[in-house]
DNA sequence: TAAAATAGTTTGAAATTCAAACTATTTTGG
DNA sequence: CCAAAATAGTTTGAATTTCAAACTATTTTA
């Protein structure tokens, strides 16, 4: 197919624009499907925590306050509210004992899995009518994305 | 070029967990970027405010809240701090004296148009190696993305 | 034209966030 | 070896953000 660069900018206004919208109603939809699933009692914040803190990594309260951009108090007061709730645990690292390492417990993984379940759903509806060669390319969209935004940041 | 279906869950996984992260990122990186120029005093929430509100739309108080999902009572707020910072104007509407319609200033129609060059930077940089066939396909799955939220809204 | 409805603001309470001070533990270097 | 420095995480107090409910002003309804 040919294309006019009109019609490209025209695509490219319309990604831009479509782009700002989404974020946000995905955020909000994520909620709101949780909230009607058995987790009543979990926001967008909290999934998005319970997500960075993963099913198997054994991350450290330092680590995840940095890769959330989060000080460190306020991740102890979002820790705080997720062990209450019984989302995760905190275990002391015996070779270093000033050192929390974070898991989930039965519950979070199942929070976990469900949110992760609904984000697959979402990619699989919406690139369903795509072939292979146009999943990969915008599989690399994305990883230009994620360039684009560590070249900012690192500038 | 085919596609095994292993390849292709293989590519789902990767596009769902880079869009669980990415979103973020951007936000963090409008505002930071934002925050370089000469717009020193704007957070990413006001920044979508900004957007919401639009360059010539007047749109109404209510409609603003319905479309951002904040109450009546946390626009106000906003509102108030844009307008003390020269960003927004509120216009009473003449022909219901209830309503206040909603404008940006000069200061606030430059900053949406920083913001909206930024994302079509981010746009232009990340497609810039696609033609326009690809670029036609990448719209339509954001096309499907926007479909699918309003099926699980709405359902 | 009085009552109901609507648009937006104010109010007071709860939740979230941050930076700085603090506690406990480990590492460093004299 | 041990005191000082560094590190991990928590606590604290203040600032900000948010919400729902009560409120004011205006318009619509019946």
């Amino acid at each position: 197919m040919n294309s006019t660069s009109d019609e490209i900018k025209d695509d490219y206004n319309f990604i831009s624009e479509a782009l700002i919208d989404i974020y946000d109603q995905i955020m909000r939809i994520e909620e709101s499907e949780i909230r009607k699933s058995r987790f009543k009692d979990i926001t967008a914040k909290e999934l998005h925590l319970i997500h960075t803190i993963g099913l198997h990594d054994r991350k450290t309260t330092s680590e995840v306050s940095r890769v959330l951009k989060l000080s460190k108090g306020t991740l102890t007061a979002n820790l705080n509210n997720l062990e209450k709730k019984g989302y995760i645990i905190r275990m002391i690292n015996q070779q270093d004992r000033r050192i929390i390492n974070l898991g989930l417990t039965s519950k979070g993984r199942l929070l976990y899995r469900a949110h992760y379940a609904f984000h697959r759903q979402l990619v699989e509806s919406c690139l369903k009518e795509f072939d292979g060669s146009d999943i990969r390319k915008m599989r690399q969209a994305l990883v230009n994305v994620e360039k684009f935004i560590d070249e900012v940041s690192s500038k």
